[in-house]
DNA sequence: GCTCGGGTGTGACTTTGGTCATGGATTCAG
DNA sequence: CTGAATCCATGACCAAAGTCACACCCGAGC
C-alpha cells in the first residue's frame, strides 16, 4: 500500500496494452491502484476465486500454477516484471484460472477492474492490445498440450534446454530454478529430471552442473526434441 | 464458393462477438465472404501456415489437432455451428496454432481478416466479444494441461464421460466418435481407452457398449475423476 | 445370405514414468 | 567450524502407459 505514484505511472506506461492511453488516463488509473508485496512461495491468488481486478508485477517473477491433490504441481508459466496477471477472469466475469505464486520476492501492481474495462470500451487499441496477450498465451497453452500429450520425458527435457539457452542468448547459461521447479514445468517430478539430465550428459549432449548447462551438441538435442527417440543410440 | 448471401448474413448475426454490428456492416462483411465445403478428414488448415482470414463453422464440426511425427494425435478441441476458428493468428499475425480437419461433413465460411480487424477498431463490443472467445479457450486449455499434467488415464476418462453426459444432460448418451477419437482427446491410444472403459464398466460404476454409456454411479465416478486412484477396490 | 473392412476388446510383453530410501554435496546461520 | 536444511543423484522396486498380435463383432454393399 505505498504510495509511489510517479513509478506505478512509469510501470503502467510499460504495459505494451496500455500504449494507447493518453497520460491523462494513464495518471487516472495509477491513483487508483495498489501495491502489494509477495515474499517467494507466497500464494498472490488462487485458481477459481473471484477476481476484481488486474496484476502487474513491477519486480521478480510470479509462477502461473495448477496443482493436484498430493501436491504434484503443473508450471502453466512464469511472468517477470512488466507482464499482467488474470486478464482472462477479469474479462470473462469468472474465476482465476490458475494459481499464482511468487517464485521469488516481488512486488505487484493492482488495478481494479472498472478501469480497465473502461479504458478498452473507448480505446479499442488497448482491447487489440490485451487480444494479443491472449492469444500468446492460447500459443503457449497449446505448445505445453503438445509436449505433455506427444512427447516423452527426454524430448521435453531436451527442449526445455533448448527453449532456455535460446532465451539466455548463449550455448552455457544458468537453469531458472530448482530441479523440483524444473520438474512442474515438465510435468513430472524431482528424480525423472535428475535422470532426464543424467542421460543427455552421458551421452555427451550437454555438460550439467547443479545450476549450471552448457549445450555440446546442439544437433542431437534439437533431435531429441523432436521427439526423434534416439533408438540405436546405445552401447 | 456458392452464393447464399442471406443465409450467410444470418449466420454472421448468430456470432455473439459480431452482435454489436450493424446490419449495413454485417451486410458488407457476408458480401467478401466465401463458402468451403470439407469433407469427413479433410484437412481445413495447417499449424504454423500464415492465415489471412477466419473461419465460422456453419454446419458440421471440425476438431482442432496437433499430431506428432509416428501418427498420433492430440485434439486441442472441437467446434460446432456457430463458432469461429482462426482467431488467434487473425489479431497477432502469426501462423495458425493447430491443424484442423473435420470431423465429419462440414460447411465454413471464410472471412477475409481486413474485415475483422476493421470492426474490432470501430466496435470496441466486437474486440470484447473476442476475448471473451480466447478467454474461453484459455480456461480450457488450462484444463487440458492439468488432466494431462497430473491425473491419470482413470480419471481423465472418468472425467471425459461425465463432460458427455453433462452435454446430453442425461445420464445415458451416445459417445461422441470412435475410440480412437476418444484416444485423441484424452492423449492416449485406442487400446488403452478400451481398457480404461472397460475397468469402469466391471467395477460397476458405468455400462458400456460400442457407442452408448449410461453411467450408474455418478458418484464413484466423480471420485475417480478428481484424482482419487481407487486403491482398496481391487479383489 | 456372404464378404469385406473398419472399429473393438484382450492377452502378453516392453518401455516409460513414478515411488521410496539412501548418501553425498552445498549453503548458510550461528 | 559445525550442524541443519536443502538440493541433488542414484539404485531398487512398482505401477502406468504403450505396443503388437490376433480374434471378433457388426454394418455396408454385393
Amino acid at each position: 500500500m505505498t504510495k509511489v505514484t510517479p513509478e506505478r505511472e512509469a510501470i503502467l506506461a510499460a504495459i505494451p496494452y496500455l500504449r494507447p492511453l493518453p497520460a491523462r488516463e494513464l495518471r487516472r488509473i495509477a491513483a487508483r491502484a495498489t501495491v502489494r508485496d509477495v515474499r517467494r512461495d507466497e500464494r498472490v491468488f488462487e485458481e477459481g476465486a473471484p477476481a476484481e481486478g488486474l496484476f502487474v508485477v513491477m519486480a521478480g517473477r510470479i509462477r502461473l500454477v495448477r496443482s493436484s491433490r498430493g501436491g504434484r504441481e503443473q508450471i502453466l508459466h512464469t511472468e517477470g516484471p512488466g507482464a499482467t496477471l488474470g486478464e482472462v477472469p477479469l474479462l470473462d466475469g469468472g474465476g482465476y484460472v490458475a494459481t499464482a505464486v511468487g517464485a521469488e520476492p516481488s512486488r505487484l501492481l493492482y488495478l481494479p477492474r472498472a478501469a480497465i474495462v473502461d479504458a478498452c470500451r473507448r480505446h479499442p487499441g488497448v482491447a487489440l492490445g490485451i487480444i494479443r496477450v491472449l492469444a500468446r498465451r492460447v500459443r503457449t497453452f497449446a505448445g505445453l498440450v503438445e509436449q505433455l500429450a506427444l512427447k516423452d520425458l527426454t524430448a521435453r527435457t531436451a527442449g526445455l534446454l533448448l527453449t532456455e539457452s535460446r532465451a539466455a542468448g548463449r550455448r552455457t547459461f544458468d537453469l531458472s530454478g530448482t530441479r523440483d521447479e524444473m520438474a512442474a514445468r515438465l510435468g513430472t517430478v524431482r528424480e525423472l529430471v535428475s535422470r532426464s539430465l543424467g542421460r543427455l550428459r552421458t551421452a555427451g549432449i550437454v555438460r550439467v552442473t547443479r545450476r549450471r548447462v552448457t549445450i555440446l551438441d546442439a544437433e542431437r538435442l534439437a533431435a531429441l526434441a523432436e521427439g526423434l527417440a534416439v533408438r540405436g543410440e546405445s552401447h
